[in-house]
RNA sequence: GGCGCGGUACCCAAGUGGUAAGGGAGAGGUCUGCAAAACCUUUAUGCGGGAGUUCGAUUCUCCCCCGCGCCUCCA
């Protein structure tokens, strides 16, 4: 079965074949690290991830690079205002990116770059875009010259063949040519950092390291382009025009774009009060598991709406996928199998592929493997699930979560290699929470030891009869973020 | 104003020219020392509003209303 993709280029479904076969080369816009990443940002890379892991599921083989945006006037000004050379601060913002991916299961591209390390590589390519007559200097800074690029706008569907110059902006504010060329490179200014090339001192425009990093990877022409809506224009337009005019050749085949995240109907803004990193939900205790299932669980072509009830309700939906994952793991059943069920579990696993393949349609991947869920579950309670079917459920349920992959329960492990919890130590106290003054939390939480402990103490207690004494540990490993469940085949626990 | 994405039950959210997936929440029931988990039943004559096309529209067309995004450096 064909994957389909919408094409923000074509304005319409197509069906998906790379250039080369078997391989597929893509490009996605990261973030500026100027300040942590927030859920907005999170809800287009965990779109991404989803992306490359499906290509990857239907067995393509990735070449994914991603860009970090490291010179710009926000991490100049940020740098600045934190007394930091440019470099340092923002490395510091790409470690706090990669640990933000690591908690989301984002897999890493193959390649993340550098946008300050390609200076050179950007001098030359707007040295031939000079040479081509698309490109002219001002007061030391070039600009694209827009008007001799004719598919200027055939990304955005922007028509700009009615708009004259200076029409909208007061041209005399710049030194440009026509208000809408764009900077390809911007001369020093003082105090802000500065390369010396055969251009003259300055820094890069922001488009230019787009054009430049995916052609140095990926080639003159690759197979998918990607960012959020917002990076249509001007970003990608840009894009477009920059290697088109340098190239003589198309830069992407499909282009990508996933909608907003907004919060609670609004746009999140730092005024709003509704701007939320991926550690300000930590912070709240919020499993990063969870909110991967939140942001993947609207298709990307959708608008999502977050809000805390959405998260709740994302936590829910994900213990009973865990649930059902535990139970298939552990319980017994009568040896045999079941034709049925076997027909069951194959007829998910390819409801699930065809909504994937369906320009990602995760809402729909989603039902299939809760409706497998639920026959599960149904034939388990009947007695009708055998020994049998256990690896054919485990297989798809394996496959599913290659794409999704949030079905194991590790984001303590995971939480305590980023730094923001520890165990417990003291024996007396009850682990308290700890801020660490920088917005994020560092939690004491239970060992798993002493949490087996305090169960094989209740296990004894109910033995002996003694359940106001059971009941009294579950309740304080409960306060203390646990909880038990007792099933057929002994106490389960699990962190809250 | 232009371009784009949306408006489906209490909440989130699929989908189709032929009569509304899935998840959460609520209610009742089964199971269990209790709880939890799980299962069963149940919750939209209805898919923003109006008109049209059609045997038939939530799905197509037109108009209108509302939300969100972009329109020079925001994923």
């Amino acid at each position: 079965m064909p994957i389909r993709f919408f094409n923000t280029l074509s304005g319409k479904v197509e069906e998906f074949r790379p250039l080369d076969e078997g391989r597929v080369r893509m490009y996605t816009c990261g973030p500026t690290v100027y300040d942590y990443a927030h859920i907005g940002n999170f809800r287009t890379f965990v779109f991404q991830d989803i992306l490359r892991r499906h290509l990857k599921y239907r067995g393509y083989q990735m070449l994914h690079v991603m860009n970090v945006t490291d010179v710009d006037d926000n991490t100049i000004r940020n740098a600045q205002a934190a007394g930091l050379p440019l470099r340092d601060f923002t490395s510091q913002y790409i470690e706090a990116f990669r640990v933000d991916r690591m908690l989301l299961n984002l897999e890493d591209p193959e390649l993340v770059v550098r946008a300050s390390d390609h200076v050179d590589d950007m001098v030359k390519v707007i040295q031939t875009l000079v040479e081509r007559g698309f490109a002219y200097e001002s007061d030391g800074s070039y600009y694209f010259r827009v008007k001799n690029f004719p598919e200027y706008g055939k990304l955005s569907k922007i028509d700009f063949s009615g708009m004259r110059a200076g029409a909208r902006v007061d041209a005399d504010k710049y030194d440009k040519d026509s208000a809408r060329d764009f900077a390809l490179w911007k001369a020093a200014k003082p105090g802000e950092p500065a390369w010396n090339t055969p251009l003259g001192p300055g820094r890069p425009g922001w488009h230019i390291e787009c054009s430049v990093m995916s052609m140095k990877y990926l080639g003159e022409t690759f197979d998918i382009h990607s960012g959020g809506s917002d990076l249509i224009f001007p970003h990608h337009e840009n894009e477009i025009a920059q290697s088109e005019a340098a190239t003589g050749k198309p830069l992407a085949r499909y282009w990508l774009h996933a909608e907003h995240l907004i919060v609670n109907g609004e746009k999140m803004s730092k005024s709003l009060g509704n701007f939320y990193t991926l550690r300000d939900l930590i912070a709240k205790s919020y499993k990063p598991s969870a909110i991967r299932y939140l942001l993947a669980s609207v298709p990307f072509r959708k608008p999502l709406n977050f809000t805390f009830e959405g998260l709740h309700q994302a936590e829910q939906s994900l213990d009973r996928l865990r649930n059902f994952n535990y139970r298939l793991k552990m319980e017994k059943f009568p040896p045999g199998e079941s034709s049925a069920l076997a027909e069951r579990a194959r007829a998910a696993q390819s409801e699930f592929e065809a909504a994937l393949n369906d320009n990602l349609n995760t809402a729909e991947a989603l039902a299939a493997i809760f409706n497998l869920i639920r026959d599960g579950n149904t034939a388990m309670d009947q007695g009708e699930f055998h020994q049998g079917d256990r690896p054919l459920f485990s297989d798809v349920l394996t496959r599913w979560d290659r794409i999704f992959a949030v079905l194991e329960d590790n984001d303590y492990d995971k939480l305590r290699k980023a730094g923001f919890i520890q165990e417990h130590r003291a024996e007396s106290s009850v682990p308290q929470p700890v801020p660490d003054g920088q917005g994020t939390l560092r939690a004491e939480i239970l060992s798993d030891q002493e949490v087996e402990t305090a169960i094989r103490e209740r296990e004894q207690a109910r033995h002996g009869g003694d359940y106001a004494r059971a009941d009294q540990i579950r309740q304080q490993l409960l306060e203390a973020g646990i909880v038990l469940e007792d099933t057929k085949v002994g106490t389960r626990w699990k962190r809250k």
